[in-house]
DNA sequence: CTTTATCAACCGTCTGGTTGGTATAGTAAT
DNA sequence: ATTACTATACCAACCAGACGGTTGATAAAG
């Protein structure tokens, strides 16, 4: 009864959720199991099913880290953007395009659910619908949207490693997107 | 020896193609399975195996009938905007959102792919490297990219179920998007 | 009598999940 | 301090079903 949702210590719980990412990334959503969890962390099956007591709850946690690493990291460029009128919109935007240390393994959990199952993207789809509402209230109704498809667009591209050269252009990437932010909500207020 | 690589006739290679299009898209690329297939067409697996010898095959298929499909409909769309000096990027871009008759099932192939056999993908890639040059050649370096993402980003999310709403949404999409490529490509230029 | 298209039956392997057990560490009463 | 109990964190062995693929047969068409 020590834990009981609260970021514990280095647990083997985020060990199994780091391998599974790197799993998904290196050999498709399709050959994220048990078994090959097993063999790469070293961790028998039995073990893993301690920590996630079926293979849906691990998909539902690989999720669930993703979005909130996703809104740590947005709640963090909001603080830089401050004084920036435009700051929301860069923030949901370099939010999503940033990588955490690895290059780009944002989505390791959303294709391995939609792969195996697909209702439990329902939660995700709640938190881009609320993101969406965000970007048509904060910017023109299609500028924001077409930026972050934009954005995630590029990600998946990357992750599904359908482009490469995407990494050492990210920063070029956002810079631009930037810039762009700035130019459209413009051209559009004219309008 | 009557066919080698010409569109035969209405054959039930291509119902099978649909069917697992279909599958993927309503039950995530996990569950395209032989078994699954021969449910849904009333095929044996032994008749399915006999138009794709393998798994591998069958993504292939999928993925090369769909590439055509886009060059088909970019081409198209080229012929249309003919006098159109940013028709090439314009063609690029409604292709991709183009739908076939269906809403968007234009990377099913892609995704189940990306599962089992990421390797697969490898032409798929070359293609969108090409298409990425093309790009850069024919409009502002990062003005088709972004726009290029941002079609595509809006293609998956709606595929893999994380948006819905962007149906009807899609013909103002496109023409956004037209309005945009034409607003972007002059600013670049300005400066 | 060969080619095309199809099938039913089968096989070995993989997969998610269950079961029953072990080792460790902490808690608390004796 | 010893004993007894409990919770955590694992593991090896097993299972039933699903999976990709093989085989041998069949039936129609040219």
């Amino acid at each position: 009864m020590v834990e009981k949702k609260g970021a514990g210590r280095p647990s083997n719980r985020d060990v199994i959720l780091d391998a599974a990412d790197q799993l998904v990334a290196a050999e498709g959503a399709g050959h994220l199991t048990f078994d090959a969890l097993s063999q790469t962390t070293g961790i028998s099956k039995g073990g893993l099913l301690y920590h996630f007591k079926s293979k849906d709850c691990l998909l539902q946690a690989m999720l669930k880290r993703r979005v909130e690493r996703y809104e740590a990291l947005r709640e963090q460029y909001h603080h830089e953007f401050a004084n920036d009128p435009k700051g929301e919109l860069k923030s949901i935007l370099l939010a999503a395009l940033d990588t955490d240390a690895e290059c780009s393994r944002l989505g390791s959990g959303m294709l391995a659910a939609a792969a195996t199952n697909p209702e439990l993207l329902g939660p995700l789809k709640e938190h881009i619908a609320l993101t969406l509402q965000r970007l048509e209230r904060i910017a023109g109704s299609k500028v924001g949207k077409t930026l972050f498809y934009a954005v995630h667009g590029a990600r998946l591209f990357e992750q599904l490693n359908l482009c490469d050269a995407c990494v050492h252009e990210r920063e070029d990437f956002a810079q631009y997107l930037l810039k762009l932010v700035d130019e459209l909500t413009e051209i559009e207020s004219i309008r």
